[in-house]
DNA sequence: GAATTTCTGTTGAATTTTCAACAAACGGAG
DNA sequence: CTCCGTTTGTTGAAAATTCAACAGAAATTC
């Protein structure tokens, strides 16, 4: 576990944790490790809802499918951040949604009820790490008021602008990278993929943008 | 306060706290009360996020409107639920969205900070406290899911019927109301209101469901 | 480095939404 | 009970999205 520490320290879940604590929760938590190449599942909708996951490595994505096959993209996981805290923390059977590997990443996964409920050995971290979670849930519930904001837009246009100027604001800078291929963006933003293509290309033609790819320039 | 009693021990953010504590503690959070006629606006748009609300009697709703005038409606804040708490327990500088009284309400004021640091009088709740928080967050991420599932559907009908479906199975049958005025539902479904009346009257045509106002019977 | 697969952009037709305007139904106030 | 403001339903035209199909570009594989 020792190679992950610098990772484990920026993960908002081990906020205030001393490094030396870190270990030893670890163990206490039953963690572990595991590896998942690109567009691998690393939880499956249905799945009990008893793992917290931690991005070591990679990122990964959480997916919706609904009856017809439809998926949508909720929300990206980049190193650090935790996923499934939700569904763990709300103490509901099973997920909802699957988390897919976006690249080859390594994850850590906790049973949550070992952070829920006291163990054994009475230690004095629990407080901490439910803190974190409350703060950690805070931060998610906003990140979905934004993306609600940005699909409550009723145009792909309307969407894709407010979605790019909020990754400018984010990124802090008129040149970003977006962590989406324009199926995903489409999935994302709730369009149509051949419609987002369009749309980009007349916002470069009206000279509103530059893209790359993945690359993008406000102007 | 102590006529508020009875709606408090069902608030989740009471949860497990017994009713002689109570009193005692929000004297120590310096919890006030308030009452806002229909239409009134209960918290506004840049607003300092500093306080969690707590619906007594009544019922709210969170709105968001954009550059454009345009409003979207988040959720439905019904008694003895909470809101305004993601903000405040990210501890981020003012709420991105205002809160209005559906209704006549009473709403009840706490300073966050109260609840998340310490007071001086050193009483034992805070973790209880935390913890409830910690859970309602979760349950709040997990609506928000339910609301992109909804407005992740691509027209105005699968909006509409997965919106119905999941309104008859918390209702527990097929015949439910909804807390939405037919401008309020479209804004909620994030569509057109005279192209949501034209949905529901096709769906009533094609012997789908049967309404009056917002009472709906699904077939 | 050639072949193959994946991704992106383009287009036109069909579908759907939005918009604006109006009429009917409803509900509250006096 | 009647009046009046609000809500809901209806309609047609304009705008936008979706869908399907394809071609070119880019990346990956062998």
């Amino acid at each position: 576990m020792k190679k992950y520490l610098e990772i484990l320290r920026k993960c908002p879940l081990f906020d205030q944790i001393e490094e030396e604590d870190l270990l030893r929760m670890l163990g206490c938590l039953g963690a572990r490790v595991e590896h998942f190449d690109k567009k691998y599942t690393i939880l499956a909708e249905g799945n009990p809802a008893k793992y917290i996951g931690i991005v070591l490595s990679g990122s990964a994505q959480i997916h919706q499918v609904d009856y017809y096959g439809n998926r949508s993209i909720l929300s990206e996981v980049g190193a650090a951040q935790l996923f499934g805290e939700a569904f763990a923390c709300a103490e509901i059977q099973a997920i909802p949604v699957s988390v897919i590997a976006n690249e080859p990443c390594e994850i850590m996964l906790i049973d949550c009820s070992h952070i829920l409920h006291t163990c054994s050995n009475n230690c004095g971290f629990h407080q901490q790490l439910i803190f974190n979670l409350m703060k950690d849930l805070a931060t998610k519930t906003i990140l979905f008021h934004r993306k609600i904001e940005i699909v409550a837009k009723r145009t792909t246009r309307d969407k894709l602008m407010a979605y790019l100027m909020l990754q400018a604001k984010v990124a802090g800078s008129n040149t970003f990278e977006i962590p989406f291929d324009r199926q995903e963006l489409a999935d994302y933003l709730e369009v149509d993929r051949s419609g987002l293509s369009a749309e980009i290309s007349k916002l470069r033609k009206e000279g509103i943008l530059e893209n790359r790819r993945n690359l993008f320039k406000l102007l």
